[in-house]
DNA sequence: AGAGCTTGACTGATCGATCAGTCAGCGGCA
DNA sequence: TGCCGCTGACTGATCGATCAGTCAAGCTCT
């Protein structure tokens, strides 16, 4: 089909990704249950047999998405991580902004798998299971970056602290607008540096009520 | 199939009942599109085109739901909000005490309409809709509470904090064992009064960070 | 008798998955 | 150099299963 618009030195890597994009943003917009093979075939321009073919299974592209986006932001998340100065008196303020930026930036994947992520959230018995391999080796890690800042609280203490930070998260990324309506303000187009720190002033001010006990 | 089983003189408005309390938990297990008509009215114990007869479409059938337990909730949430001291020094943890408390307790529907009010946070069209007609008029409420509260934050501002404080309420309420998992502490039963609490002390330290600008 | 409720049987559409088969590119052999 | 045979990538056609929704007939009350 585009066969013969490649360039011809060109083996094909671009099958895999183009069915992973389309797979992103067709998961994102109906869920795993809506999402039809059909259709995301269709919006990746290959047949519908080629998702087969490479992934086996819905299922298995449906990890392969998740996995695929996790991976990047999970490694630049540590990467983040590994630069805090967590004895700075700004130290959690820091951790946060590890936690945050990430997903919101360019390895967040916009939106689209921002959908995806907040939908992880309701939590059925296949996405718990995603959760768990794709992302709780780095929350511990955070956790134990929050204890080291707080060394007041308890390690399930922390370990709600980082859930509810993740909420915060997930309602921000989803509900784009929502806060304007309830408001009654302007769409303002705001960039991701502004909302990164809106978030982690309030998981901040949070966290701290925790150390205060 | 279950009539003879039926008190003669009853009526049976519980059939309606019975399909809403089914209908609840097939949804919150498997979302919208997941959720099966035909598994629907098995594990509601009445015939398929029973639905159909009472609530016309799967459509209008989630839409009951939302509508169901959503008017319980915000029933409970006005109420309280009313009963706040806005001025007492511990106004503002009252009224995320009146946000929270109703969705966690029995007017909340427990785990099955927490899964379901998880997912509406990922937020496709349909749902948005839904969040909007029956949600945003009691989310106001809440919002000119905050600002009551926190006279120096904007109309922006409050309605972020209210949405920060309703992602936080929405991972407490699907994640549930996680945060044990995380910090590998034991599965202790907590009362909702103990995760009341704790969602009030975080989102109330998030939000007062907003004021102290 | 008649209205409201409930049922089983059924429909067309769509689902994920499978199949045999096409095609281009490449290494081995002459 | 030129041909053979293999392999990986990919496709259209089609499968059985399941989907939401429809319908006429039967039931139980009043």
């Amino acid at each position: 089909m585009n066969v013969a618009s490649r360039p011809p030195t060109d083996t094909q890597p671009d099958a895999l990704q183009k069915i992973l994009e389309a797979a992103e943003r067709t998961f994102a917009e109906h869920g795993f249950d809506g999402a039809g093979m059909k259709a995301l075939a269709t919006r990746a321009q290959v047949s519908q047999s080629l998702l087969h073919y490479h992934f086996g299974s819905k299922g298995r592209l449906y990890e392969a998405v998740i996995r695929n986006r996790s991976t990047l932001i999970n490694d630049e998340r540590r990467a983040m991580l590994d630069t805090c100065d967590l004895s700075a008196p700004d130290g959690l303020a820091q951790v946060f902004r590890a936690l945050y930026a990430p997903a919101l930036g360019p390895s967040g994947g916009g939106r689209a798998y921002a959908r995806i992520f907040a939908g992880l959230i309701a939590g059925n018995a296949r996405d718990q299971a995603l959760v768990r391999d794709n992302y709780d080796e780095t929350a511990r890690s955070f956790i134990a970056a929050i204890r080291t800042c707080l060394p007041r609280v308890s390690g399930l203490e922390a370990a709600q602290i980082y859930l509810c930070a993740l909420g915060v998260l997930a309602t921000s990324l989803a509900k784009d607008g929502r806060a304007e309506r309830l408001s009654r303000a302007p769409e303002t187009p705001r960039t991701n540096e502004e909302l990164v720190n809106t978030l982690v002033r309030f998981a901040l001010g949070g966290a701290e009520a925790f150390q205060n006990e």
